[in-house]
DNA sequence: GTGGCCGCAGTTTTT
DNA sequence: CTGCGGCCAC
């Protein structure tokens, strides 16, 4: 191999002299280069320095990212395992990894790319006993950091109604994320719960972490941090490592990963964040958008790049998403400008549609889904993309009854099923005898008479002689202290379990699961339980033993398996697709259905009560994210009616729907609804038997005549009704107010009993 | 120790 | 209305 070639990266290791000497040019023709708009070569090639790339939605950013870990490979400025790139899932850091490799082959495979949360670990592990952790410690999910919690509150005596032990959890996340240690908790918001113990609850959780030998999530980042923090030479060693850093999605970022990429790229600063501040939809869980407002403040002189050619969808769908983004204030700024040209004659304007309720709504989905696929759509290129889970089922079972293959995106995940967690719970205890937590989920899973009174004596002899709870176990089942028949079955598990772990190194590790499975009875328990998931949880389980077989050993697919919890969704079939409008971002669909654009359900009530016009602007996001999947169309679609748990509501359109600007939407509803208003219109839909019955016929879903909005819209709170006064509603007929408050009413209707509903969905009588 | 009943809450989600 | 968690009674 020539000596200039840029791929033989792995095999001779550019002397510093030669890095001092400048990079080499990489040859424009490139293909990575190839294909190239100005600003995205520019994001691609602008190598040295701090940059941050502004990339719209459907702006190229994953080509421009990979891109640039090819360009810098090229350009030799670094060895792979001198540049830092990460990701927030594992699937955009395979994707990422996938592409470099496929531009230039094996250096790939040497570069740090991850999410923040494997780096962390990789890099912890080498430095665990600087925050007390054995350098074999282990990271609990979401379930174990909740057990551990309770178990903190329930010693400190702390009533769980009156804290619920999630909302603490939530707390101490929440300052996790923002990189505060228990020392630096002062009067941050939750410092109050638990009566003002929170801090110290935290202090526990966190040193009953260390003595479990266990790191949270968080703790990746935090107890890295406080290496980098603590210990120059530890800090100096990785600064002087990553020569270059790259950030996909940075405005997702968490104070905690702001500090650690500012920590990281103070000596090289070399750093390219990507991200778009439009698209920002996580700051419930942490994520600071201020991050990528102050780049620039953090890093002086930064170049900025706005990649605004979008590549996705139609002129009329960037026009529509832009103007509805264009309401949220302090923005960073960008505009989105269609970068394929269109036929002026057959792209569609984007179109909302009004309907009676829910189940109208996923009615006239599926058609609409029908009749795209006898055009010869694929359903595989369709997204129903809705606010929250629970909006799915209506569409389900539309579906179902219609006879069209769906698939739900999000529901729990593999490794969080509870069968599986049973099961890794036993390979766990097999192959780690200290794992209490472990011990703990299986001693009596299946049931075989160990309840609380003897796990609560094993606890208290592991606690006595400062040992684990399985050496505990062990003991007593020696011993005379519990009763015979628990002792018993005490026995037999410690048996059961020490003749597993004898065959750990002879029997492959595969075989040895199913041999645990089988023989600790836990298949058998679900074999025999008479739920209707049952079965399917047995098949989780074979699935469970066929997914070791592609790891070497138990220890490597337990490290595994702690970071990449991942769904592994089966061959994609030609299925429509339906997910929450979170899942949705990254991904892009022909044809999009956005629907219960509601008030309350979309902008959702909660994030509105909660965090005011910030959660208005958070859900706004969510609205662009929904319409910027799209290539082709969109519909959104309201009802004027739901039932939420059970009660019927009357809905008022999400102020999104008018949000959207006319030349680019297509207005429309069904019979009566919005189109004339008043309350001829309104009782004559209501005896209509149109409403319920079929819309088929396509278009026989009457298109009002005047856009909906040209329609004088019911105002809250202008109805001025009080009690005693008669009332007439369109789902629930003639009653009478009780109460009124603000705009929503408490009326006793003559047929359908009492209700709450908003005074604009009544006309007195 | 286990099974049943009552009461309450009920977005979004990755690692 | 449903599901989960906690508490109480066998």
């Amino acid at each position: 191999m020539s000596d200039l070639d840029p791929f033989s990266l792995n095999d001779d290791v550019v002397p510093p002299s030669r890095l001092a000497s400048g990079p080499l040019p990489v040859a424009p023709d490139a293909p990575w280069l190839k294909g190239l708009n100005p600003e995205q070569l520019e994001a691609v090639t602008s190598l040295d320095g701090p940059i941050l790339v502004l990339s719209g939605a459907g702006t190229g950013k994953t080509k421009v990212l990979t891109a640039r870990l090819a360009q810098l490979l090229a350009s030799r400025r670094a060895q792979p395992w001198q540049c830092l790139a990460v990701t927030f899932t594992n699937r955009a850091a395979r994707e990422m990894r996938d592409r470099v490799a496929a531009l230039v082959g094996p250096p790939a495979q040497d570069l740090w790319l991850g999410t923040f949360h494997s780096l962390c670990l990789r890099i912890l592990r080498r430095h665990a006993a600087l925050v007390g952790l054995g350098s074999d410690f282990t990271v609990l999910d979401a379930d174990d950091q909740l057990r551990v919690l309770k178990q903190v509150m329930e010693a400190e005596r702390i009533d769980p109604k009156a804290t619920p032990p999630q909302a603490l959890m939530g707390v101490i996340q929440r300052w996790k994320d923002r990189a505060l240690t228990p020392d630096k908790v002062a009067g941050e918001s939750g410092a109050d719960l638990a009566g003002g113990r929170a801090r110290e609850l935290y202090r526990l959780y966190q040193d009953r972490l260390r003595g479990l030998n266990a790191s949270d999530f968080g703790d990746l980042l935090l107890h890295t941090l406080t290496v980098f923090l603590s210990d120059a030479s530890v800090l100096d060693h990785w600064q002087g490592q990553f020569r270059y850093l790259l950030v996909d999605e940075y405005q997702d970022t968490n104070v905690a990963q702001y500090l650690w990429l500012r920590l990281l790229a103070q000596k090289h600063r070399n750093i390219c964040c990507v991200g778009d501040d439009d698209q920002s939809i996580y700051s419930w869980r942490g994520a600071e958008v201020g991050n990528i407002l102050r780049f620039d403040k953090d890093f002086p002189g930064a170049r900025v790049v706005r990649l605004e050619s979008n590549y996705r969808s139609t002129p009329h769908i960037l026009g529509a998403a832009s103007a509805l983004i264009a309401h949220n204030g302090g923005r960073l700024g960008k505009t989105l400008r269609p970068g394929l040209s269109f036929d002026p004659e057959t792209v569609e304007k984007i179109r909302t549609h009004a309907v009676w309720d829910g189940e109208a709504e996923a009615r006239l989905v599926v058609e609409e889904i029908e009749a795209l696929q006898r055009k010869g759509e694929r359903l595989a290129s369709m997204a129903i993309l809705v606010r929250a889970g629970f909006q799915t089922r209506e569409f389900e079972e539309r579906l179902i009854t219609t006879g069209l293959p769906y698939r739900v995106v999000g529901g729990p995940r593999f490794y969080e099923r509870l069968e599986i967690r049973d099961a890794m719970a036993y390979l766990r205890l097999v192959a780690s005898p200290a794992d209490g937590l472990a011990f703990e989920r299986i001693v009596n899973t299946p049931k075989r008479g160990l309840g609380e009174a003897a796990v609560q004596s094993i606890h208290i002899h592991a606690r006595e002689l400062d040992i684990s709870l399985w050496d505990a176990a062990r003991v007593l089942s020696n011993r005379t202290e519990l009763k015979p028949k628990p002792r018993q079955a005490l026995a037999k598990f410690v048996e059961d379990v020490g003749r597993w772990r004898s065959l750990l190194d002879t029997m492959p590790h595969a075989e040895l699961a199913a041999t645990i499975l089988d023989e600790s009875g836990y298949v058998e328990m679900w074999k025999a339980d008479k739920q209707p998931d049952s079965p399917g949880r047995v098949e989780n389980l074979k699935e469970l033993v066929a997914a070791l077989e592609e790891y070497s050993s138990l220890a490597e697919f337990l490290e595994h398996v702690a970071l990449v919890m991942e769904n592994d969704e089966k061959a994609e079939a030609d299925r429509v697709v339906i997910m929450t409008l979170h899942g949705a971002k990254g991904l892009e669909f022909d044809s999009v259905f956005l629907p219960g654009w509601e008030e309350e359900v979309f902008p959702h009530a909660r994030a509105l009560a909660e965090t005011g016009t910030q959660g208005l602007e958070e859900e706004r996001r969510l609205a662009y994210v929904g319409i910027t999947r799209a290539r082709k169309r969109v519909l959104v679609t309201f009802a004027a009616n739901r039932r939420i748990y059970n009660q019927w509501k009357s809905q008022l359109p999400s102020r999104f729907v008018e949000e959207l600007p006319e030349a680019h939407v297509e207005r429309s509803a069904d019979r009566g609804l919005y189109g004339g208003g008043g309350l001829q219109e309104s009782r004559a839909a209501w005896n209509d038997p149109g409403w319920s019955g079929s819309r088929r016929g396509g278009a026989a879903a009457v298109r009002a005549q005047v856009p909906a909005w040209t329609a004088p819209r019911p105002e809250a709170g202008s109805g001025g009704f009080k009690a005693g006064d008669r009332v007439f509603h369109d789902k629930f007929g003639n009653g009478t107010v009780l109460a009124s408050d603000g705009g929503k009413l408490e009326i006793a209707f003559d047929k359908a009993g009492t209700k709450k509903v908003l005074d604009s969905f009544v006309v007195a009588v």
